[in-house]
DNA sequence: TGTAAACTGCGAACGTCGTTTGCAGTTATT
DNA sequence: AATAACTGCAAACGACGTTCGCAGTTTACA
């Protein structure tokens, strides 16, 4: 035993992020994982059972170790759905040559990601932590500004637009993973008067298609473009 | 003790919602508190603290109780955070009158949802679970149909519409309390040219005002009036 | 080559969480 | 008066994220 160790071995509160960080040192025994295998054992967790089902415990146990082992490739659970989501923001390459309008190409990229959230539903429970952006994530937002190169506008305005655009897929995503989840059990339907007349009114036709579609076209238009003419 | 106890005076798996459930029975002393002063503790703890500080302990604690005191309250910590939900919703209450253009009440409710976002922001963090609307939560859809009521589009469209009104409102919502938060620290900035000459670009005027009654009169129109022409 | 430092895996523990349980006491019904 | 339905509460349960200590392994350097 030493009376000053240097390092423990183990995590200290302020570390740096996750992407500038070693897998291993250069000493020591080859470790038994790595990053990329207890991440990709999460993702399946997570693709099979949603997220609440990623728990140290049952990642370490998919892998045949103990969740205390974890913390030798990863500082927290944070970290690990930080590398989770950068991995699954990946799977948005390769990404789409620019050709022609670019807000046909950003509808496009809304559509990849919309379905990207279809394959990984638990994206949306993972996006809105305050968290670092990772390298794939910073890459895809590279692309995005790549593609609003043409449209004159402050910088500012693009990030505002991306991010919008990013939000308001994830709302049609939730829509489409929930289906119609709320319901009225419980409560006085009969007290509302306009919602009993709207429901009783003829149902009309089925909600078209390419909703999201026109959505992102109006959203990003609204955002971009009529954006220089007025300065509040 | 009975043999075949009809209730055992705690949560059995099938229960009805919390809006049609009884505060109390007819027998037995006076609680010693009630949902609303539960809710009310709860509230306050999460205005102050956020929604991760609203535990049954910490509730309880508030209220000078144990955690499964609050058992004879709730079914569970969801059902508190129902409560909480609806009765935050309530405060959206009164309800302006519908004066003028259909569009800018609608807008007008939407900046309210905003404000509500913004003393409340742990409702950021609640109102993304699957769970049944409460009566507040049904009274304001009521008065959403009531504004619409003079808009010709299917009853499904005209839900869809509020819903993404809400969500839109909630990302605005998300924006001004996280802040610009996400870092680029520990990632190669560098190799991403677009990002770079992005940044260096003269940053122009700043983002302006206004941009969340831009987005929700574009959204709405473009979710509702465009929505008879073209049938998917 | 020997030794110390840096690493490895792992089992056991810590503190917190939501929730359940058992029990003693209180009130309304019959 | 007796019974059934309620009340509060302390203690416990199981799961969680995380920490710790220790024994063993590999590398760097004297």
């Amino acid at each position: 035993m030493s009376d000053a160790p240097a390092s423990t071995g183990h995590a200290d509160p302020d570390r740096q992020p996750i992407w500038s960080r070693p897998e291993r040192g250069s000493r020591g025994p080859a470790p038994a994982h790595s990053r990329d295998a207890i991440v990709a054992a999460a993702i399946a967790l997570a693709d099979a059972e949603g997220l609440a089902a990623v728990s140290m415990r049952a990642v370490a146990a998919a892998l045949g170790t103990g969740a205390g082992s974890l913390y030798r490739y990863l500082t927290s659970r944070d970290d690990l759905l930080d590398l989770m989501t950068d991995r699954a923001v990946g799977e948005l390459r390769p990404y789409p040559q620019v050709e022609g309008d670019w807000l046909e190409t950003m509808v496009l990229l809304g559509r990849r990601q919309l379905a990207l959230f279809g394959t990984h539903p638990w994206l949306l429970d993972v996006i809105h932590r305050p968290s670092g952006i990772g390298p794939e994530g910073l890459a895809w937002f590279d692309n995005c500004i790549r593609v609003l190169e043409p449209v004159r506008c402050p910088v500012a305005a693009k990030f505002e637009a991306i991010a919008m655009m990013t939000g308001v897929v994830s709302l049609f995503a939730r829509r489409e993973s929930a289906a119609g989840a709320f319901s009225f059990a419980g409560l006085d339907l009969a007290a509302h008067p306009h919602l009993v007349a709207a429901f009783s009114q003829p149902s009309g036709p089925a909600p078209r298609a390419n909703l999201v579609e026109r959505t992102l076209r109006s959203l990003l238009s609204g955002l971009l473009i009529t954006e220089s003419t007025e300065v509040g």
